[in-house]
DNA sequence: ATCCAGGTCG
DNA sequence: CGACCTGGAT
């Protein structure tokens, strides 16, 4: 199958995306972008990325930073723990591995927010080792040219796709082999409508033959989700409000948010009955729960303020981090 | 309004 | 193996 490598190198050499990270060895910049486009499209990342490498020029910056200032350069992105065990990550590299950014497979993966595709991704973009990365435009490819019916999303099939992955890796070309076989996963092999005709492997691939290109991958689980009511308490007065972090191992850790209350119904809780203003009903889907959130406003100050309420004047609001739903109430509030 | 994609961790 | 977030497509 050296027809497979060659096919897709060829074939990305002239429609491959110039992007930033691409034009980079440094590791660190690698690890940055791996980190951020772990679950996110390139469009969306492209500006993350680049505030990072400005704001965090070195990994010594992001280790000395704040996790409160790297969550709220994270604001937005979501699943908030990337970001968490990056500054963590940055920390250890600083301190314990005295600055030595780890340089090769078996160290990178041993590290917060490394799994098996970025600790491949980083050993082959920035050191050129042999490892196969496997990521959801990989599971494509692969499950279509070469129609593999078991579920992406399993133990076996897992190991299946490693294994496979591993086979077709070019030994001379890693980080270019890697590159291809993402970027034709996400500009030719997309989930719908694949664009067959352009593809540089149409005539070796299965799924073309078989026309069943809508089927693959396959996947079995389906998520269930949970439906929580949050109620919450926004006091305003002359320049202040109220936000409060949240600690618990819950969704949005470590981010901010107003007083909470959540209850079992969408109904209102007796106590905020005497609000001065209740908003809409905002409904926030998260991958397993589904939030419906009501915002109560009040407008004084609170009679007594808790210990762990943080006192805050708009202009400073900037450089709290929240999550998305509470950013949008904020942006239609002001 | 509903559905879907996407790596790592505990 | 279930949980984590958001935005884009339909």
């Amino acid at each position: 199958m050296a027809d497979f490598s060659l096919s897709i190198r060829v074939w990305y050499r002239q429609n491959g995306r110039n992007l930033p990270w691409r034009n980079t060895n440094n590791p660190y910049f690698i690890w940055l972008s791996e980190v951020i486009l772990q679950q996110t499209r390139v469009d969306q990342g492209l500006n993350y990325y680049t505030k990072f490498i400005t704001n965090y020029p070195t990994v010594s910056d992001l280790a000395n930073a704040t996790e409160e200032q790297i969550l709220n350069d994270w604001q937005g992105l979501g699943y908030y723990s990337r970001a968490r065990n990056l500054h963590g990550t940055a920390q250890h590299i600083h301190q314990t591995l005295k600055g030595k950014f780890p340089d090769n497979f078996q160290d990178l993966i041993k590290l917060k927010g490394i799994g098996p595709y970025s600790a491949a991704a980083i050993s082959s973009f920035a050191f050129d080792e042999k490892k196969a990365v496997v990521d959801g435009n990989v599971y494509r490819v692969l499950s279509r040219v070469f129609n593999i019916e078991t579920p992406v999303d399993s133990t076996i099939g897992k190991k299946e796709f490693q294994d496979l992955a591993n086979e077709l890796i070019s030994a001379e070309h890693p980080a270019e082999h890697n590159q291809a076989i993402m970027e034709l996963g996400a500009l030719i092999c997309t989930p719908k409508a694949p664009v067959c005709e352009k593809c540089p492997l149409n005539h070796l691939c299965e799924s073309v033959r078989l026309k069943n290109q809508s089927e693959r991958p396959v996947k079995q689980k389906t998520t269930k989700t949970r439906n929580r009511y949050f109620h919450y308490l926004v006091y305003t007065w002359k320049d202040q409000l109220i936000l409060k972090q949240r600690t618990e191992n819950d969704i949005w850790k470590n981010m901010y948010e107003f007083p909470l209350i959540e209850s079992s119904s969408e109904e209102t809780p007796h106590e905020l009955l005497g609000a001065d203003q209740i908003s809409r009903l905002y409904k926030h889907v998260l991958s397993h729960q589904k939030l419906f959130v009501r915002f109560y406003s009040f407008h004084h100050q609170p009679v007594d303020i808790k210990e762990d309420w943080k006192v805050l004047s708009r202009k400073d609001l900037n450089d709290v981090p929240v999550p998305r739903l509470i950013d949008r109430y904020l942006e239609e509030m002001i």
